[in-house]
DNA sequence: GTCCAGGGTAAGC
DNA sequence: GCTTACCATGGA
């Protein structure tokens, strides 16, 4: 057990954020699973969080993973001078952390999340670690390896919930076994380049490409436009004033996904979504 | 039963 | 360039 205050943090921020589907509600915390190591997280009052892992684990690996050492309060900071909508975002969204999960992982949970509801992309990714993924002791399973996704066959990750998308993810798998896809050399890219060789994959568009940049690659500037982001645009003119906001569009976008997502009743009327 | 979901693609203009 | 059917299936 490890436990520590951390200012800008809320766990039930990040597991409701939709960047990660493998973080679950456990009692007065939640349970998750990363890299292969499984983790718990609860609330120890006073703004601080009690990590079920040794101090070791939690410096070298975690702290990592949950971004910990980049400054949200200079995110907070900047937006206080932007516009109403934003600011309210940015107090409803406080806490939210970029986690720094694994590109591939990343980029199949994406892949597969298309016209999707987030809680069918989260049954879909449990059942495809469950068939597909090395077990963990203690229970659970890791997130499938390319090669394990290559050699599972259409029709298999079609029994997993992915529908028409199992080719997308066959495909996907293929390349990032084969080293076709390599997420190393991606990542010496610059946003742009990452982008392109993002959406050379069947099945990566606009968003998904986005997402994985932002969510798998920690590219802060990537700024995932979803049906959530053109709901809240329109009640910004058509857009949102992201000025002085530069260098971290992404984090905003976390901030409005989780703003309206939760307002949604107050934002778009209660007969709407 | 109906409707929608963290979209992408290909066909048509 | 921009719009439009269509894609499978789980949840609400």
């Amino acid at each position: 057990m490890f436990t520590c205050a951390i200012p800008y943090f809320d766990a039930a921020a990040i597991a409701g954020s939709g960047q990660c589907f493998r973080m679950d509600a456990d009692g007065d915390g939640w349970s998750l699973i990363a890299a292969g190591r499984r983790l718990r997280v609860a609330p120890a009052g006073a703004g601080r969080w009690r990590f079920s892992c040794s101090r070791a684990a939690f410096e070298g690996f975690w702290r990592g993973y949950f971004d910990l050492d980049t400054d949200y309060g200079a995110f907070q900071r900047a937006l206080e001078t932007a516009d109403p909508f934003l600011r309210a975002a940015a107090e409803r969204g406080s806490g939210v952390r970029i986690l720094r999960q694994e590109p591939f992982e990343t980029l199949i949970c994406f892949l597969l999340s298309q016209r999707k509801s987030i809680p069918a992309i989260r049954t879909a990714v449990r059942a495809l670690c469950a068939r597909f993924g090395a077990p963990l002791r203690g229970g659970g399973s890791a997130f499938p390896t390319p090669a394990a996704l290559a050699a599972a066959g259409e029709d298999a990750l079609r029994a997993c919930g992915l529908g028409y998308r199992a080719p997308y993810v066959a495909e996907a798998a293929r390349r990032a076994a084969c080293g076709a896809l390599d997420f190393g050399a991606l990542a010496a890219l610059p946003d742009d380049g990452l982008e392109a060789a993002l959406r050379t994959l069947p099945g990566v568009g606009p968003k998904v490409a986005a997402c994985v940049m932002l969510f798998g690659f920690h590219r802060l500037r990537a700024f995932p436009r979803d049906v959530w982001m053109n709901r809240a645009a329109a009640l910004c003119g058509g857009d949102f004033a992201l000025c002085g906001c530069g260098g971290f569009e992404g984090v905003v976008q976390q901030y409005i996904f989780c703003y309206a997502r939760a307002e949604r009743a107050f934002l778009f009327g209660k007969e709407g979504v």
